[in-house]
DNA sequence: TGTACATCAGTGAACGCGCGTTCACTGATGTAC
DNA sequence: TGTACATCAGTGAACGCGCGTTCACTGATGTAC
């Protein structure tokens, strides 16, 4: 029978707010699921993450989860509408880090665009897996749209269009191979795929970057 | 109780070569088996198969694919290198309307990298989850690199590189340019970006691939 | 041409596992008076 | 300031399910003599 539970590995399994006290009530388990499901993602990708780990990992009940984020598509949408923030953030650093120069903007743009993808790939693949997500989570929807009007942006100046005006075409192509540029990169480089071609003769991994980086459009 | 099979429904399983008689032997399971697997694939993407959906569908035992393949691995090596076969077909078509013009030629094998990415969604995202084959399976590998060589060949072309020599560091970045830009559409399509970006005024997706396109390099 | 036997191809029941979800419950917290 | 009570937050056992894998088996096929 496995009915008993393993003796004396119970890890102590919630926080303590004031002395050695144990609480029945966890404190910020919100908080502390989405950053065990995080975890989980980065150790065994999308379909590591099950909506009993992430609880068993914080030391709570099998279902305490569904009192917060209802099922798994809720508890993943809040990790990607994090995910999406921060690489909002990364992403308007890099055009800041590029001044004055639209097509240089670009180029920080994507340089930390696959960076991010490189050092967060739990995130990055998830923030991209909408499927695995609540189409109808409003935090979502918002930080990933935010990501994108930074792309947009340096965009929009390399064209020299005003914020409101609707994009050209020739702006559109522009964009659209910007982004699938790097998003082609990123997800290359996380397939193994360039490790597969870098056993040929050729430039190492980290160089095959920037020599790609100088296709980045450059005016429009 | 749900030991007993639900009556009446069993479909005739197995094919009877000659005339009415059924065999214990399948005949051709290996083929079958694979069929199935792509049939599962595209319904359900990688995570809906299972290696007892296949067999369950063909209408054999559970057990009878380890015959054929071993695991999971060994049938979706299969079923990936076949997708490769028929890759490496479309792109060398495509390289082969472009004429004499290699910067044509990459710009159709462009094209016809989306339109397979988007006519076989299922096996184009197995094709590049190597984590779900077996690295080890000879044909997955020289399917996959004769897919490579024609994207390759044309690169060479546009540089005026002869077929032995190794590529320079400027074809090196050309190629990793278009072959991410066209992966990265066909990844942001299939992910369903392009369409979330469509809701804004902007051109239809049938148009986005050919803005795009123009970005593909011209000239090394 | 016939027969014995090895090998091949597939069976089907059984195993233990982890999963998502449900359910009646209980301990802690916050609020109204 | 104290008390009653509603609400909130988490428990833990149980459910039925489909999964991958194992196992002794058997029917069909191919081969040697």
């Amino acid at each position: 029978m496995k009915l008993s539970k393993p003796a004396g590995r119970k890890l102590p399994r919630r926080r303590a707010p004031q002395g050695g006290r144990r609480d029945y009530h966890h404190g910020a388990l919100r908080a502390a699921l989405v950053a065990a499901s995080e975890d989980l993602l980065l150790e065994g990708g999308v379909a590591g993450f099950t909506l009993r780990k992430a609880p068993r990992r914080v030391g709570v009940s099998p279902s305490a989860p569904a009192h917060h984020f209802g099922d798994a598509a809720g508890l993943l949408s809040e990790v990607a509408a994090l995910g999406f923030e921060a690489f909002a953030r990364a992403l308007r650093e890099a055009d800041e880090r590029g001044g004055a120069d639209p097509a240089r903007r670009l180029r920080e743009q994507g340089a930390a665009y696959v960076a991010f993808a490189l050092r967060h790939p739990a995130r990055f693949q998830l923030m991209f897996r909408r499927d695995k997500c609540d189409p109808k989570h409003e935090g979502l929807r918002q930080a990933s749209s935010k990501a994108f009007l930074v792309l947009e942006g340096a965009i929009r100046d390399l064209a020299g269009l005003p914020r409101e005006s609707p994009l050209t075409p020739a702006a559109f192509g522009a964009l659209l191979a910007a982004w699938s540029m790097v998003h082609g990169f990123a997800h290359l480089a996380l397939d193994g795929e360039l490790d597969r071609m870098a056993g040929q003769p050729g430039p190492a991994p980290g160089q095959m970057l920037s020599l790609m980086l100088a296709h980045v459009p450059q005016e429009i």
